[in-house]
DNA sequence: GATGAATGAGTATTCATTCAT
DNA sequence: AATGAATGAATACTCATTCAT
């Protein structure tokens, strides 16, 4: 039988893999390798290259939502739960530094490749950022006149940014800091 | 002079079929095609295909960083500079949406197989950014807790990912809304 | 015995599926599912793909070989055996169409790769033909200038095209209807 | 300017190679050396590796329509019109073997996968054959209860096998004999 | 300088065959 | 004996780059 267990560890090399060299130079042979498994192997688990790409986004964005979701729904405040999704964004990605090369690289060239596929899987994870921001103006502690499409794409584009930026300074300053000082930037602006 | 003439006439097709395509998926004869010169004289004015993407940014960068400077000079108040700088980047995005598109998905790319290259001629356009933040912060008029170059990431982070979003739902807002929008959560914050 | 059974079954299905699609277009696993066994198990019969196919024309031409050998035992006018041969080939080809199209079309190409098979299984088949030709002429109701060998060639490729060409427009004309017109062409020719 | 010498070259050299190994079995890489060109130039001239062999019959079956078409103008009687197809088709088999291992052995798989292709350039070939048939029965020297379509498959599948058959045993018997004994076998019957 | 035909290295994908279960 | 997941060799085709004209 096709184990699970093999499709899992195939999308965990083929993350690895894009995110060193970049989906369009990396090779299947290379992702084979990675993950201990012969050429042909993959083609069993996956139509062809570009369903591997489809796939980490669809497993491992997945999971982002899920484990992100319920740690958030602890939190009740719209204020505090915006600067705890920055929080755990930051730390995923963090823990996930391959997966975060493929979202902040391979998923903006997919996105045009496959428009709806943006609308799909990865627009759910963008919704959990809007729907604080509705959240937030309903309870009357965020400003009515932000849209919150726009705030969830300025808050995305934000974070996806930092996120690459922080692990190629990494040393310098802590994920508290940086996510502290987003929140702050986000809430309470920039003005003295 | 001629050739100079040919050389940015070849950026600029190279520019809307990297936009369309992919750089990975454009062929070097479809930039030919578009620019309406031969493949071969491709090669008389770029190394490589990947020179071409280079000089892209190279050119288009270097005139945004010169367009935008001098309007910025007119404006001293670092909060009106900050607002103008937004408005000036989403009004460049909208007028060359070609542009747009290769910052937004090529560039990251070609950050990952260049890593010295940011550090130049875009790392140039970025630190407009921050040298509006540090001169806010000299002046008084932003918080000196928030570090400029995450800052910098940050805005440049938000008004890209808006810049594309817009494009693809243009009608529903004018650029002067969003830009408003923007600056506001950037410099007010989100609070009510 | 199972295990003969499990034999004939896979030739059985495999001239299907080669009949179908060709013999290089066809995958052991078309073969299989046709068969209704494992891929795997195929091999436990067989040596390789082209073993197959050899095994196809050994097993289906040998079957030939006695069906038709012992009904023109029965027959001693050479002119006569020449006719019913015509006819019983045509009429088996028509009972068994893939076997019809696999030695239409593969079997040429076998002969091809392996010089000595037409010599062994089929060419004991063809030499039902020149044996005809050699009794006729043994008798004196045939022509003693002809030579048996070219008259057998003759005599195959007329009926294996006009096999094939038959199932293709089959309504028009009945399988006796064929077998005398073609009797009449090869016995007593064209001439009015 | 892409060379009409360099198509034939091409065609000339699949011809051979495609007659050697069998059109499933050569490669494309086979092809190219023979034609002394690099892999990649075939595609210039061609779609694909089946393109080339439809090609082949495109290009060389016309050729032969045209050359003995030519030759059977000359010849009025519809019985000696005959002879002498029978005749020229062997010679010309004789002359390019290639082609007659190539018409032999992968018309008939692509008769197959290209149901209509028959019915164009080598149809037309089949039909000089009915034609003569039709004619020797209007003039009244060929009985008229022979149906041309069946005369017509029956002498190419008769002259196919032969010309293949005659080529490996060829030192044995002359062109003119064994034209002579065809003919003879389908005019005058084997009759005594 | 300009052309575009020719080159050939590079790779995704297929599928006959194997072998652990 | 039977299975079917795993293997990896094989190859058609693409396209960046070159160079003779």
């Amino acid at each position: 039988m096709k184990s699970a267990d093999k499709h899992r560890k195939i999308i965990r090399a083929a993350t690895k893999v894009f995110a060193k060299k970049g989906f369009f130079n990396a090779r299947i042979s290379d992702v084979a390798k990675e993950a201990k498994v012969a050429d042909g192997t993959i083609y069993l688990y996956f139509n062809n290259k570009f369903d591997i790409l489809l796939s980490v986004f669809e497993q491992e964005v997945g999971k982002l939502i899920e484990h992100i979701g319920q740690l958030l729904e602890k939190e009740s405040d719209p204020q505090k739960k915006l600067t705890l999704f920055v929080m755990l964004h930051l730390e995923e990605m963090k823990k996930n530094r391959y997966l975060a090369e493929v979202i902040h690289v391979e998923l903006r060239q997919t996105s045009k490749l496959v428009k709806e596929y943006r609308k799909n899987k990865f627009n759910e994870y963008l919704n959990i950022i809007s729907s604080i921001i509705t959240l937030g103006q309903e309870t009357g502690v965020f400003r009515s006149d932000i849209r919150p499409e726009i705030a969830r794409q300025l808050i995305f584009g934000a974070l996806d940014e930092i996120s690459i930026f922080y692990t190629e300074v990494s040393s310098q300053y802590s994920i508290e800091e940086i996510s502290s000082q987003i929140s702050n930037i986000m809430q309470t602006g920039l003005l003295a």
